[in-house]
DNA sequence: AATCCCAACAACCGCCGTCAC
DNA sequence: TGTGACGGCGGTTGTTGGGAT
């Protein structure tokens, strides 16, 4: 059924306002999700279904985590990228509280960025094991470093804490993740093990980006540099 | 102070799969 | 089996805020 011209003037585009969002919030907190299009029509909201739903899944639900994408979760989406490439939708199930939608804004605006500074394709098999054999395992020793000077700094509290046995299992989990040194060309960069689709591959998965270490960016002028220099000696690979 | 540029993010669009009829 | 409604996904575009000039 086609849509009145009249209908499609009354849509709402853009932005949306506070009222909005209570309006869409408060009926989903009542009725629960799904039926997006009843949702448009029994709130009064000008928005289609898809708007509605976009909005509620990406801002107002709860739980969702927003900006400073962790060290961890960038290691992740490099490592599920490579494993299943633009399926955001199911590397998002593995960083919990992330949506799709902001993982793929920060693959779009950060790797893919990188990839044209280097010159390169970001689908490249060059720049793929680039960011594989070098660049993740890379990152793995920054999160390790990470974690031990803040393991020390925060021993003495940790020990009557309730969450120190979680806690250190997350740092065992990371620190037994395997990652070749960088002079180890040959070696292939295995970060939770063979079956990434298992039950306890997810668990990995959400121990490692749920933990609160570090926020900082990897993409600095001087890694970039380092970046240039692999991609200028592929020929290793 | 004005403007320009760019990165980051929010939102839209089109396509596709599924389901009910 | 065909068709329409709906929801989900990925690609793309629009907007905005901050830094550079």
């Amino acid at each position: 059924m086609e849509r009145s011209s009249e209908e499609e003037m009354l849509i709402t585009k853009g932005p949306w306002t506070e009222q909005e969002d209570s309006l869409l919030f408060n009926y989903i907190t009542v009725h629960g999700e799904g039926h997006w299009n009843s949702v448009a029509r029994y709130t009064g909201l000008k928005r289609t279904g898809k708007s509605c739903r976009l909005r509620w899944l990406n801002y107002l639900r709860p739980n969702v985590r927003r900006g400073n994408i962790t060290l961890q979760e960038q290691l992740l989406i490099l490592d599920l990228h490579s494993r299943w490439g633009n399926r955001w939708s199911k590397i998002a199930e593995h960083l919990p509280g992330r949506t799709d939608n902001e993982i793929k804004n920060y693959w779009r605006t950060r790797v893919v960025k990188q990839a044209k500074q280097l010159k390169c394709d970001v689908n490249s098999k060059q720049f793929r094991d680039t960011l594989r054999f070098v660049w993740m395992p890379r990152m793995l020793e920054r999160i390790r470093a990470q974690a031990s000077s803040s393991a020390q700094a925060h021993q003495s509290s940790l020990i009557s804490n309730s969450n120190t046995q979680a806690h250190s299992g997350l740092l065992s989990s990371a620190l037994h993740a395997h990652a070749p040194s960088l002079s180890d060309s040959s070696a292939s960069y295995n970060l939770m093990g063979a079956d990434a689709g298992s039950c306890s591959s997810h668990s990995y998965y959400s121990d490692i980006a749920g933990n609160g270490f570090g926020g900082a960016d990897l993409w600095t002028d001087q890694n970039i540099c380092f970046l240039q220099h692999q991609l200028a000696h592929h020929d290793l690979f």
